[in-house]
DNA sequence: GCAATATCTTCGAAATATCTGATATGTCGA
DNA sequence: TCGACATATCAGATATTTCGAAGATATTGC
């Protein structure tokens, strides 16, 4: 392994990138502008590549330059996370705990686990991110997320069960497929399907067997007020739409065969088994909350 | 951002894992072995933990360390990386492509994409690496590969379509599911299914709607000699059976309804646009292969 | 077109961090 | 208790990084 380069002098590469420019780069980190320029000569000359250009007298990336950047950056906030790790792990809770959960997960759990976790821990900080689909993957991957709770666990991840989401095809009881009787999956196809877009960075469309047409809807109530209006169908998971149901406002689609669909959740350390003490506590109150998720707050 | 340690004082305390001793270490890196204590000493105290306890006259790791070693070695092998892609950049043809492809694209097509590499760049040596299921996801992930043709591409990577696989539900002539007529999917619950192991590091299931019995094989021949011997029944790739069925060594079930599945690859590059010239030019011509798979080698 | 300004480079000297070699401290086994 | 072994510590040597000032080059304003 070489590492002809060291942090230092990544650090000054990317604060001329950020900064803009090798002064205002010292300026920032508080040393001289003749070290900068030496640092960045330092990774041009071992590696043997050019980083900038000058034109005129401003420094321009090259386009190894920004590959560089872009990666640097990564290497500096992971080397940041190490040491920040290290310096939690002996303190006993870390300040800061971000869960990132998918939508389907019940926002009443989430937050009784939540609280549990203010009453043991009350100076640790949250951060609560609700995604959809491929984000809570994403925060996994891109480590956006110390506890995740997802629907699809990322190779090399160990994924806890935490429990079983079904979903109910329903739409407004005045819904023209509320009038024909038994439904066959084939009837679903001619009808609009309002679904939820992704909010991963990439979008996925989500694999739901594909209606004709189809709405999409950031999460948010916004599908729930276009399903109570009667303009499409919708695959809903249960305890979104319950309260619903029961107030008579949707209907679950008469359907005759496939009338269910379950999704799985996971629960995901970002850290796996080095995560550290409030992260794994608020996993563990998670995970007691989907035993039994009577006991609400 | 922190970064109070450096890499150099990172790469001191992996060698005194990895070499069982302060002195070892020392050896191995070519210094003198007071400066290794020097620098775990300087992790130490500017991280205010403790790497190692003095047991007995040994150095053993604790908790902390084994933590920060694990995940030292990943920053110094991702530093590695960077300043090689950096280096290779500049120098037009890379020297080493990896190549991991999932096991359903064509060997064919992948073996005709590496000819044409090797046509125009010869010192361009390969690595090609054969997965199933989650492996390509996985080798894209923890960046054993430049090039990866998979099935799913993970959130925060652009996939270009390749190609759709068919598959097709096979048995031997002689299997009891051939003498039944038509087949609903329920018929085939009753039967014992092969399925192709994960060649992740994680053992993922393989999604296929569960039989209740089915035998698991790792690629390679094997599940083939148990389909022609009339173990089972299972879904392969058209291209995987398609001598077999002209030969009508195995013959496709009879099946009402679903009798085909589809399946989409992706090409996907580890390094995004900052790919370089020897894996970009492979990525073509795997794309360009897809387009007029005639043109065989 | 010319001076004033802004920006990066270069260079020798100074500051700092790291390394070496010798020695100290502590453990293990006989 | 002694000798072999393993890490810690210390003082001086070495290497690297930094600074400040002077130099080079392009832009700006007049």
């Amino acid at each position: 392994m070489s590492t002809k380069i060291s942090l230092d002098q990544w650090q000054a590469l990317i604060a001329v990138v950020d900064e803009g420019g090798y002064a205002a780069a010292a300026e920032a980190l508080g040393k001289s502008q003749s070290a900068i320029s030496y640092a960045v000569q330092k990774i041009e000359t071992e590696l043997g590549i050019r980083a900038f250009t000058l034109e005129g007298r401003r420094a321009k990336l090259t386009e190894t330059g920004d590959m560089l950047y872009r990666q640097a950056k990564l290497l500096l906030e992971e080397a940041g996370r190490i040491e920040n790790s290290a310096i939690q792990s002996s303190h006993g809770w870390e300040p800061l705990v971000r869960l990132a959960a998918d939508a389907l997960f019940p926002r009443q759990q989430a937050l009784c686990a939540l609280v549990t976790l203010a009453e043991e821990s009350p100076l640790t900080r949250v951060e609560f991110q609700e995604t959809v689909l491929s984000g809570s993957e994403e925060a996994l991957l891109r480590h956006e997320a110390d506890v995740v709770v997802t629907g699809r666990v990322p190779p090399g991840f160990m994924g806890d069960h935490l429990m079983r989401v079904r979903f109910i095809a329903v739409a407004a009881p005045g819904h023209p497929l509320h009038q024909k009787g038994e439904l066959s999956l084939e009837d679903l196809r001619a009808h609009r399907q309002l679904v939820i877009r992704d909010s991963g960075k990439r979008r996925l469309d989500s694999g739901w067997l594909g209606a004709e047409q189809r709405w999409t809807f950031s999460y948010g109530g916004s599908r729930r007020e276009a399903l109570l209006r009667g303009l499409g169908f919708a695959w809903a998971p249960e305890t979104e739409v319950d309260g619903d149901l029961e107030a008579g406002t949707l209907q679950p689609l008469p359907l005759k065969e496939g009338g269910e669909r379950y999704g799985d959740l996971y629960l995901v350390y970002a850290d796996g088994q080095y995560a550290g003490r409030a992260a794994r506590f608020l996993g563990e109150s998670l995970k007691a909350s989907c035993r039994n998720p009577d006991t609400d707050h």
